[in-house]
DNA sequence: TTGAAAGCGCTAACAT
DNA sequence: ATGTTAGCGCTTTCAA
């Protein structure tokens, strides 16, 4: 019986939680008093402060983050807004992370979202954020027009641009230098003495690949090489269109010696293709983007790498500097891409 | 002149946000009506709406979701935390992204975070969520003793646990049956008549590394296979400490001739040992853990797949349901694991 | 050293 | 249909 009444006083839980006003009732003090004690504040006598402590802890007090900072000076709310391409692609989330590290050093938490490259999707992402008072956003720029971030500017909210700059304000950007990235790749395979060399990129609403459509053709250009539009495609997106794609240029009359994908997907797209085709030690492959098991390939694959840990560090310091001074100039930080050379990159034109 | 006036004045921003007072004082009517119509409430006239909507425009003016929810019945911050081993685990992200899809239709953001396994590291983690209100946890539970989280079910806040079962306290639960996917590994090599088969486990302080070495001594001892304790090694985290590991048996005097690897990172951490060797068409191999390009590499690697997306969502719905009802019965869902024949499994004994 | 009162930006409850 | 007052849980200000 005094266990089942047990039970059941276990049972009917408390579905509220102690408020500051809880602990000062039952430790018989004012709500300040727990304030300061809470906080960490001085000025109370460690008798008083122990007593505080108690009543705190058998009450399972924790404050409530958000009516501490409606009120407190500077009102940050310690959280930050991240939005990537999406949190399930490998290269966002090694930015993710590296994002993560720095804020949990400033005991920031991280409220991140995908925009699946879509504009819409991104607006209504950053109005959930900002919504929620955000101390600043981290964004991987969708669209052309980001001018609908200005109010938030205004308001104290710093922003930085990752991986594309943002268009139509004036904020931080952390990026790799797309035109020399995509030029090297391209001037790689020509310096292995191809001629006809194939361009898959993503689609063209994505800065980055309107920037490394444009390394590829001034490579093209550069070394004389005929620049043929039926090897040049864009508006790949997956794995799987890039794999048509590439079949179909490989199995069209005059195909490609060479084969530059412009990024993650559309590399590994292109080796099934040429896989299916059997052409996979035949044609030349580089892609922009390292990925993971790259080097277990065989051929393993050459890439131009970028960093997308230093990228998400760097943003996010930039970001961190901005909220202690507004008014630092703006900046463009361009990092570079590095050359790994595998195998894929270096077989010789076969035809 | 005019010039810089005009300029001095559009760089003095106004660092503050509107308030609905603000809107109110500007469209000269009282606050509770700017409430209404922000929130869409019935009972104000077109033309009243249309004067307050207008006065919101002209100031920026978005609702502060904080202060909003501090007096709202109910009282969801419509947010939730995500606690996962590393956002930048390719198996955690592919569960991120299910849980924010599920999240997004709710219009709940996601708050996430990294533990590296580290029990310390979970507990302060889900302190800032729940300091932070947030309406729900998932998480992927660290350690044996989640009963902390005890008081945050008593307040009312769910915890739903993915991958592993939380130690210590009642709640949903989203797994896989890893004892069963272990043992179907294991026999798998044992049927391709293999005898000594060598197991690379993960960390022991991981609930799933000791079930996955639970099935394959079950698989084993099934069927009669003897264990060789210098076949079995746990407490491999990474790439690099897997191919170290596979290094040393496969050249000790009595090699295995096949290898279950039971987790992704030791998967492959193994074919670069095996590669090293030039073992890897000697000697089989089963990893634990679906890896993209597994089906590009030669050969192919076998593996038991887990449904990541499906524990991600299932996990997200369950904990939107309970929030709705507290009281229903506390249930484990066990997903399959799926075995998926590629070739690098399929390899007979060579010795 | 302590605490009472006002206020953060908003919604609930209750006028009018 | 509109506005006024109190109050969410906390911090700030100021007085004791």
């Amino acid at each position: 019986m005094t266990t089942l009444s047990q039970a059941r006083d276990g049972a009917r839980v408390e579905r509220r939680r102690a408020t500051m006003r809880d602990v000062a009732a039952l430790a018989g003090v004012g709500i300040k008093t727990v304030s300061r004690v809470v906080n960490g504040e001085p000025g109370v006598s460690p008798a008083m402060a122990e007593r505080v402590t108690a009543a705190a802890r058998t009450l399972n007090f924790q404050a409530d983050a958000r009516a501490s900072n409606l009120r407190r000076a500077g009102r940050r709310t310690h959280s930050l807004g991240l939005l990537l391409a999406s949190v399930d692609n490998p290269f966002a989330a090694a930015i993710h992370r590296a994002v993560e590290d720095v804020a949990a050093q400033r005991d920031v938490a991280v409220l991140s979202a995908s925009t699946d490259e879509r504009p819409e999707r991104e607006k209504a992402l950053v109005a959930t954020f900002t919504a929620r008072r955000v101390d600043g956003l981290i964004i991987t720029a969708t669209g052309d027009d980001h001018s609908y971030l200005q109010p938030e500017l205004d308001a104290g909210t710093p922003v930085v641009s990752v991986d594309r700059p943002a268009i139509g304000i004036e904020v931080d950007c952390v990026v790799v230098d797309n035109v020399e990235g995509a030029r090297s790749a391209t001037e790689h395979l020509l310096h292995a003495g191809h001629r006809r060399v194939a361009y898959l990129g993503d689609l063209p609403i994505i800065a980055t690949a309107r920037q490394r459509h444009e390394g590829y053709l001034s490579a093209m250009r550069g070394a004389g090489a005929p620049v043929d539009d039926g090897l040049v495609i864009d508006g790949l997106h997956s794995d799987e269109a890039a794999a048509a794609a590439a079949h179909r240029i490989l199995t069209q009359p005059d195909p490609p010696t060479a084969i530059f994908a412009s990024q993650n997907l559309i590399t590994t797209g292109a080796i099934h293709a040429l896989r299916a085709l059997g052409l996979h030690r035949e044609v030349a492959l580089v892609g922009f983007d390292d990925f993971s098991l790259a080097d277990l390939l065989e051929p393993a694959v050459t890439v131009v790498a970028q960093d997308p840990v230093a990228i998400g560090r760097i943003a996010a310091e930039r970001l961190f500097t901005r909220m202690e001074d507004h008014d630092r100039p703006v900046e463009q930080i361009v990092l570079p891409t590095r050359l790994v050379v595998r195998g894929s990159g270096e077989l010789p034109p076969r035809w």
